[in-house]
DNA sequence: GATTAAAGTCAACATACGTTGACTAGTCGT
DNA sequence: ACGACTAGTCAACGTATGTTGACTTTAATC
């Protein structure tokens, strides 16, 4: 009795790699996580990740996409884009459902498509959400100077760990970060 | 006749090894980059790089140590403390011979040595350098934020090459993130 | 020039990786 | 109950890695 409604066993044994390959891959980074390492992770074995996934690469490429869901800037207070920015980001950092991005993060330092995959969110989200604010003029310098401070502090807090940044509270970051956005957004 | 003041045929060795070990490890990051890599580039064998330094560890630990060389920021003009530290920061990173930034940024992200070893500058350089102005108060968060603005800088234009940030010149970037750090340094 | 130590070469090792193919167990339709 | 198809297991492959030890060549010392 195959039915569309419900999900078949296979369909289980997917979702479980999928999940086991974003923790790895996140955790560790392309290269240094391992086929087997997923597997054991899953409670399967090595071979049927690449049986439903073809191959290491296939699997990496069906893990590391993630969608930033930028809200509308122009809807909210011109005066609090940088604050609503930095807000949004620490909360699709923070939401595990999204761990593609520490994927990419962890990934992009040694490994070109992971890089590549980067420039493509900067390309397709981050630039055209900030060039409808501000102006389009040097649109794609005040995005890449965002995406400096934002990437920065993704790396600071969740990647390096450094101390002080891990120990910064929330609101704390919203209001010094948020500013700096706040700037570069508007340009001055 | 071995001289102190003479390089022997081995210094030069020990200085090849050091020198393709710097390019290989900036360029790939610790994991990726190969003893063979290393070898290959140095014209030498293999065995050689063990041989000098005992394990590609060993190497690593010697490559991947290295001076911000910070200047002391009460010195110069309080008002441009950000513009100092941000044109030397691009000074740093674009002399090669200060490759252990690059080595250290694209390994941190996968390899926790390298990670603490950053954790290390931060603790070790920047932090000191930074509590000296701006009062004690809170230092450790300011410098927690300079240092993301300045390593998600590196990040974007050395390593992930964010168009917009590779393309933007020096001076633009050195007006615009100078006025970032020297809110943080100052506290408003 | 013979002797001795250093510098460099070569082949191999043990291990770990991604991936494959043959095989077994389980499940569903009839 | 039986056959067919799916899901899962197992052992092995080819390759690449860090590292080692035995060997050969080069250079320095007497």
């Amino acid at each position: 009795m195959k039915n569309a409604e419900h999900q078949t066993k296979s369909d289980r044994t997917r979702a479980a790699i999928v999940a086991a390959a974003q923790e790895v891959f996140a955790a560790k980074g392309y290269e240094q996580a391992t086929v087997r390492d997923i597997a054991a992770r899953a409670a399967i074995d090595p071979a049927m990740v690449i049986r439903y996934f073809g191959s290491k690469d296939a699997l990496f490429a069906r893990v590391a996409v993630f969608d930033l869901k930028l809200p509308d800037l122009k809807a909210g207070d011109g005066n609090r884009i940088g604050e609503t920015l930095v807000r949004h980001f620490l909360s699709v950092w923070e939401t595990d459902a999204n761990g593609g991005f520490a994927v990419l993060l962890r990934s992009a330092a040694s490994n070109e498509f992971a890089a590549k995959k980067l420039r493509d969110v900067f390309a397709g989200q981050v630039l055209p959400a900030l060039a409808r604010v501000g102006g389009t003029a040097r649109a794609a310098e005040r995005a890449g100077l965002v995406s400096s401070q934002l990437l920065g502090l993704a790396l600071c807090r969740y990647v390096l760990k450094l101390p002080p940044v891990v120990a910064m509270p929330r609101e704390s970051i919203i209001g010094a970060v948020g500013k700096t956005i706040q700037r570069y957004v508007t340009g001055r």
